[in-house]
RNA sequence: GUGGCUGUAGCUCAGGUAGGUAGAGCACCGCGUUGUGGUCGCGGCGGUCGCGGGUUCAAAUCCCGUCAGCCACCCCA
């Protein structure tokens, strides 16, 4: 490593080209499928009031112990987002649209001071989508539906959609406590860490992945066997929805998930190329009172985030969705060291050519070198006989054609065509 | 947050377990071709061996600390 005083702070780094493209070029895919959907963008900040976040996960570590949060200038307590959904969540009762459901997507950097891990960072990114106002199991279809269909759209194979349903405020407490009272029956069997965690939520008991738990979570009384009536129905139609869509799931009767606002449908997206434990590349699930929580009206809501630096380790892990393209059309050489260069490449670029030049008045030799090294499949060489007679010459990199002599009038014609083939 | 492994040129890594003052391949630059790439040949640039301290006549090599990455736990996307 050459010296440097400063490096990305732990947990953090420089996405460069071509990776930047590349997420880009995913974010692109999403919000084309999103868009199909009719769901339209939502930018909001990064950093919000803490409290939006504290209602939303007390007993979860992303709130409790992660959160990157501060006293701003004048004394307010705010918070880099964790997470999306509470934020959009926000928004959806700050400017209470009048229209339902309320259908946005969003991408962007979101903060969790962990110990990071290859596809774990303190800044990561998440593509996700919210919907408002509707809790219909159609929505619920859809909103898992898009984010299958994403996978799909990059070229991924090996993703397991994990579904399992929370129940809800009538039932839920119900089973909470029919939890509690089996974990904490068999407390000293448990891990130390259990013990812990049971104290603060005894669904999150179920999550463990220590060994010495895992015969006792096996037997741990399930959530379906608890369900309402209504709620069993509105599972059913989910499940009938994904099945009709040919969209395959596996029931995770011990699915949790990390926020404490999960009501109902809830469900992740595993992928099976990821051998480590950051296999998780999308989760998400309906939040039917978190809107009330926040201030609203109650408002049912259904949503899910998908961790983009994951995916994209998982789309290297199957071998698909590549780094786009970034070769130039064309790549402009001058031997004269007139402007001619300059004025080439412009005329080109704007003709919608993409254009890459030689600097510094390199010798020919160095120039092609690096219209080699670009691997540009045209050259247009500007030299001094060619500029006094007001042609140019354009060589074909690639082919056998060799190389002609063009009017420069018509060396943007020429190429358009040539590059568009 | 707990435990473990790793950290040498832009990249991948050797050297470390007998301390003696740093190497390879790739990449990059130049020459062979005063206006023509990809191959080949020759030459060159490039590192205070993550950082700080200690032991020693001498440390990339041993010791301590620290920072960072990775792995498991944890957490979760």
């Amino acid at each position: 490593m050459a010296k440097s005083k400063f490096q990305a702070l732990r947990g953090m780094r420089d996405i460069m080209s071509p990776d930047a493209e590349r997420q880009r070029a995913l974010v692109d895919a999403f919000a084309h499928l999103a868009g199909l959907s009719g769901y339209g963008h939502i930018m909001s900040p990064i950093v919000e009031d803490l409290g939006v976040f504290l209602r939303v996960g007390e007993s979860t570590d992303v709130v409790t112990k992660e959160m990157y949060d501060f006293e701003d200038k004048d004394g307010t307590r705010i918070a880099m987002r964790p997470e999306l959904t509470a934020s959009v969540v926000r928004a959806f009762v700050q400017h209470n649209p009048p229209s339902l459901p309320w259908k946005v997507w969003y991408e962007g950097p979101q903060f969790r001071h962990e110990r990071p891990q290859a596809g774990r960072y303190r800044q990561f990114s998440q593509v996700g989508i919210e919907v408002l106002g509707s809790d219909d199991p159609a929505v619920d279809v859809e909103v898992i539906a898009l984010g299958w269909r994403f996978y799909q759209a990059l070229g991924m194979n090996e993703v397991t959609l994990l579904l399992n349903s929370l129940g809800d405020d009538t039932c839920r407490p119900q089973y909470f406590d029919a939890l509690e009272t089996y974990f904490r029956d068999r407390a000293s069997e448990l891990s130390e860490k259990s013990q812990e965690t049971l104290e603060k939520n005894p669904l999150r008991v179920l999550d463990s992945k220590r060994a010495e738990d895992q015969a006792i979570i096996a037997d741990a009384p399930l959530m379906v066997d608890f369900l309402t009536d209504e709620t069993a129905e509105h599972f059913a139609a989910v499940r009938s929805g994904l099945e009709s869509l040919g969209i395959p799931y596996e029931i995770s009767p011990r699915l949790v998930r990390g926020l404490d606002y999960y009501t109902r449908t809830t469900f992740e997206f595993a992928s099976t190329a990821l051998e480590n434990a950051q296999n998780a590349v999308g989760g998400g699930g309906r939040y039917d009172g978190l809107a009330e929580s926040l201030g609203g009206k109650p408002t049912p809501g259904i949503g899910f985030a998908l961790g983009v630096d994951r995916i994209l380790l998982a789309c290297d892990a199957e071998g698909v969705f590549p780094a786009p393209d970034l070769t130039p059309d064309v790549f402009v050489l001058d031997v004269t060291g007139t402007e001619a260069a300059t004025v080439i490449a412009d005329e080109l670029r704007m003709a919608g050519i993409s254009v890459e030049r030689a600097y510094d008045g390199r010798n020919m030799r160095s120039q092609m070198k690096v219209a080699n090294r670009v691997e540009a499949p045209w050259a247009v060489i500007i030299g001094e006989t060619e500029l006094a007679e007001g042609n140019v010459t354009l060589r074909d990199m690639h082919g056998d054609s060799g190389q002609t002599l063009v009017s420069r009038d018509e060396l943007v014609a020429t190429l358009s065509t040539k590059v568009a083939n």
